[in-house]
DNA sequence: GTTGTTGCAAATTGTTTGCACTGGT
DNA sequence: ACCAGTGCAAACAATTTGCAACAAC
């Protein structure tokens, strides 16, 4: 069923749910701890429009729809699932189409102001590229809660892969997999 | 981009291309040097037998597609993407309906016969569970090829990660992301 | 004979695309 | 004014599901 609560109407309040009881697998990220993201209006609008500066100078437009797209993203702060975004944007311009979205999220991707990872389970999920400062994502198989941890995680895995495969390891692009504490013990 | 390339039914499910100029992105395995797998006919009926006495053991019936749906994994001996597993399905068996061999799969894998990683890009891939004998995979995303590694690989991440956060990793589950050697290269 | 499984076809879900039009620059 | 970007609806692919018929035990 996918909880359709991804976030609440207007804005998140404070905390949505830093550590939730997730049901079956809601996919849904909890809010992590450092994963800065604006609750502030103000935050979320002058990001908004840093994006916008750096999209024009990319020769790209800024419009309601990516405006809308990066006000979503601003706002929740953390991973978005496709389909929660598009319902979040649906919030804040109902006028936005879905095609848009997808759309918008492409070519953000494209400009580099937006990544997306994949969840083993439930799809795609976008965030705001945080220059440079990438984390790693671990999902809970079964509750489907996102964990973030530290990008350096990975480094000596890299190393190796580098080293034996000459594979470029891109440690943020898909979360491990595996099951939360909570999960575990209940 | 989107390379519309799902085309169906072609594809003999030999072997694809170990090797060679990868396309958008056929995610096919090639045969990993351990991974252990029948090309000889007896050795997959064997097999699928054997499977067939486990299911009875489990209470649960040994039918056509399950056959089919055993068989040719155990032909293609590597990870298939689920699509790939229709299409070969398709070939043991065109009585076969697709829908079974998403009902098998899903089956099989809570009895355990078979296992399922997530790619990034992708989708979904199956194999047979090698006994206890896991390896992991890290797909390129570029060409979507994937390389298979030594289970150990993550044993130092999984320690810090049971450690500091109580999370479980399950290595296998997820490919890992980044480029190839070659992708890198061109 | 039971009852788990299948085949089929229709329903779902998630994403993409062609086209005419709108709005940003 | 020009054309990138949008809305819309329809195309699309991939997977799921209700149900009656079927076959494994």
């Amino acid at each position: 069923m996918t909880g359709p609560v991804p976030d609440g109407h207007r804005h998140p309040g404070e905390h949505p749910h830093p550590h939730r009881h997730p049901g079956p697998h809601p996919a849904t990220a909890a809010h992590p701890s450092g994963a800065a993201t604006s609750s502030d209006p103000d935050e979320v609008a002058a990001l908004v429009e840093q994006v916008g500066d750096r999209l024009r100078a990319h020769g790209e437009r800024m419009t309601a729809p990516r405006r809308a797209v990066l006000t979503a993203l601003a706002r929740s702060g953390g991973h978005v699932l496709a389909a929660e975004v598009v319902t979040a944007v649906a919030e804040v311009d109902p006028t936005v189409h879905r095609a848009s979205v997808y759309r918008t999220l492409e070519a953000l991707s494209e400009l580099g102001v937006v990544q997306h990872l994949h969840l083993g389970h439930g799809g795609t999920a976008y965030h705001l590229a945080r220059g440079g400062h990438t984390h790693l994502h671990a999902q809970c198989r079964v509750c489907g809660a996102v964990l973030d941890l530290p990008a350096e995680l990975l480094d000596d895995v890299a190393r190796v892969l580098a080293s034996r495969d000459g594979f470029a390891l891109d440690p943020g692009h898909v979360a491990l997999s595996g099951t939360c504490a909570r999960c575990a013990a209940g």
